[in-house]
DNA sequence: CTTTTTACCTACCAATCTGATATGTTGGTA
DNA sequence: TACCAACATATCAGATTGGTAGGTAAAAAG
């Protein structure tokens, strides 16, 4: 039941970029400040490069930034794409073969209740909270 | 992010031995039933039974049975005696090393709201729900 | 045109988890 | 004594996780 490195590292590098506006950041860069390994992110942006959600620029002065405005990526959308579907259990997901046990199913009823409630969830936080949700905290000591 | 069989199987284990209320089931009849391997849910059982929650008996005429009301089981408590904690991030659980990282992470804040939405929503289950649950369900369609 | 910088591509890998199977032993009932 | 069923322990194939290694392609700077 945990969300792997792979969606944590996304959503924490969207917003990097997020806070950087409209200039190119390079990898390398982001890899230092958050101490995760330079090619291990290459291979998670490309996904995200590739879903459009990022745009990438080669050679110097390049690197990567968002395609729209931070409040426009929901986080679901983030985590789908490098996660993969968001199902709970194995039967409710769209490549599952339709289980023959479903209408006697006495947890399946809980499962879709839950899966609706993780992408309502997810749906809910878009990557401009994500920022400025870490930003309140910084200052919500100071009353 | 989905909760392996070793969960789901002891959940519907135990919503089957609510509905045959104090007698003793074995798992072979259980295992037919629900087309599960017979050893592999003795192993879930085991748990189940070391952490208090149900009662074997051995023998002709033994098998398991709920030691309360199922209304008195939530489901949370039996998904973190068989999947572990249900912490949606590694970060969060009780055994990971503290995080240096912690102030300054973007995402934490909402990892927490999470992992606090998947214990409400566990919490809000109980094995009483599961069986009634599904039993409304059977005749919803008849009005 | 060469060097540097960066994204992008392909292959591999060790450790761990998942979902079992196999082979018993212990304890209770008929 | 025969049988049944929980309980115990070891093993295992396949997938997933979290990377590493080693390159190619494109763009900018000199």
């Amino acid at each position: 039941m945990t969300i792997s490195t792979r969606g944590r590292y996304a959503l924490r590098v969207m917003a990097e970029l997020a806070e950087h506006g409209n200039e190119f950041i390079p990898l390398k860069s982001v890899a230092e400040r958050q101490n995760i390994s330079q090619k291990y992110l290459e291979s998670i942006m490309t996904g995200l490069s590739k879903a459009g959600l990022v745009e990438g620029a080669h050679g110097k002065g390049g690197g990567y930034r968002l395609c729209r405005a931070p409040e426009d990526y929901k986080v679901r959308e983030i985590l789908e794409i490098t996660e993969g579907e968001l199902a709970p259990v194995a039967c409710l997901k769209k490549e599952a073969p339709t289980c023959e046990m479903a209408e006697r199913c006495r947890t399946l009823p809980m499962w879709r209740e839950l899966y609706k409630t993780l992408n309502d969830f997810f749906d809910s936080y878009t990557v401009a909270d994500l920022v400025s949700g870490s930003e309140e905290d910084k200052g919500s000591w100071i009353i």
